[in-house]
DNA sequence: ACACGTGCTTGATTTAAATCAATGCCCGGT
DNA sequence: ACCGGGCATTGATTTAAATCAAGCACGTGT
């Protein structure tokens, strides 16, 4: 819906609101909420960084200096017990926020999943900048809304529904994401791997990879390939997805 | 920390601020981060209401006109699946807000575990006035980003706990939560059923009882009754909710 | 082109928790 | 004081998913 390019001035004035003019991820990102002038106070503040595929961008219960905005990249959110076991609380894509939800520390580590872009704040000076810029602050409490709206569904995902339901809900999502984003092929793809979905869902890698197979048996989706997922009965995927 | 009375002037110049100054949770709620004058624009816009035992104060999928504040008793939030699997995605103590989180509509029903009463704000107005109230919108904001990092442990014990390490984290962060509202005796009050417990851990009424018994034969609680958990030995349940 | 390694798939077995089925206990009503 | 109903507990059985254990396929580097 608001997938186009932005309007461009070739000629700009102030140097740091450069960086925000060529983001790609302007659109549907926090700053979207801004205008120019606002974006460029919020530009001052910024600092671009990069990170390797695999790459740590912060750990579960470190001090939460900074707030991100995801603009290139996926990057998953992590939360390990102490025994190892690992539940991946969600996957971040571009345009996604990151360290919002902390309790005096990051509740989760994030790390990138292939090569990450993003833009960096300082906590406390966004939060004082926030003062500032109410847009801003308006657009953060409904960020905040959105993903406890999602998180909750998550809740209901991995409390009460069956591997089967949890794979076809999984990819349902994403779909409508996609959907969403303006694509127009019945297809997703799927930049975490196996494990990374088992651990997001809840169950093993064994349980993840028998449920494609069978939702590719059962004429549902086809693989083109492990990370190419091709939605073939999209009301069928949606009915498993919903436990009808 | 801060649960004692506030210091109230017998005489009260505005009849509708009155409504506030009694208030029990005025200390913990979302209205903590106003002063007077503000709390007094607060006050023009909320309805008091009352609900009985086991009533729906509003539906999953309806049109969330409302946001709340309960002011006494308990509240649980559900989500329920098309086949009548319900997934609770959590309980509200007094001081709790309600209809946060929505997505164009609410994403759960709010039901009342006993007798309630909460502060009815409609949606768009308070939406408006937060724009004139900073400070109420910061403490939103706080309010839903520490919602989000309740959310996120939640889904580390939906997906990775095993159903004992459920039931010790949930006595556990109850156990925290009194003891952070200052109480002294190591026990808890369970407001709500083993059938909610169950919906809430992702588990069944069967499991929850077996596993109450368990720590109980374990020496960790003692049951005075069915609602209400004393701890014999919370260093033992802690250990057991972090997985250690 | 080949070998290696990683990540995915498939198969066999085990196990923990759900389900099915009584029984027990407490509270409220008569 | 007794009876009835709802909620909680306990026990027996089933079942779905985890675990254990090979294979397979693709991409990388030599």
């Amino acid at each position: 819906m608001q997938g186009s390019a932005q309007t461009i001035s070739p000629l700009r004035i102030v140097p740091r609101a450069g960086l925000c003019d060529a983001c790609q991820v302007r659109g549907v990102a926090a700053c979207s909420a801004l205008d120019n002038n606002e974006l460029q106070r919020l530009a001052s503040i910024v600092t671009e960084k990069k990170y390797d595929s695999g790459a740590t961008i912060f750990e579960q219960g470190d001090e939460p200096a900074y707030i991100f905005n995801l603009t290139s990249g996926h990057v998953r959110l992590a939360k390990t017990l102490a025994n190892g076991r690992r539940q991946i609380i969600g996957f971040v894509y571009p345009g996604g926020m990151l360290g919002l939800a902390t309790h005096g520390a990051y509740v989760c580590s994030a790390e990138a999943i292939g090569p990450v872009k993003l833009c960096r704040f300082p906590r406390e000076r966004l939060l004082d900048l926030l003062e500032e810029l109410p847009p801003l602050k308006t657009r953060l409490l409904d960020i905040a809304a959105d993903e406890l709206a999602d998180a909750q569904e998550q809740m209901l995902l991995l409390g009460r529904k069956t591997p089967l339901e949890r794979v076809a809900s999984f990819l349902w999502r994403l779909y409508q994401e996609a959907v969403r984003c303006g694509q127009t092929e019945p297809s997703i793809d799927l930049p975490m791997g196996r494990t990374d979905i088992a651990d997001y869902l809840g169950t093993t890698i064994e349980t993840v990879s028998r449920t494609f197979t069978r939702l590719r048996n059962d004429g549902l989706i086809r693989l083109e390939h492990a990370n190419k997922v091709i939605i073939l009965d999209a009301q069928g995927l949606e009915e498993i997805a919903e436990g009808l």
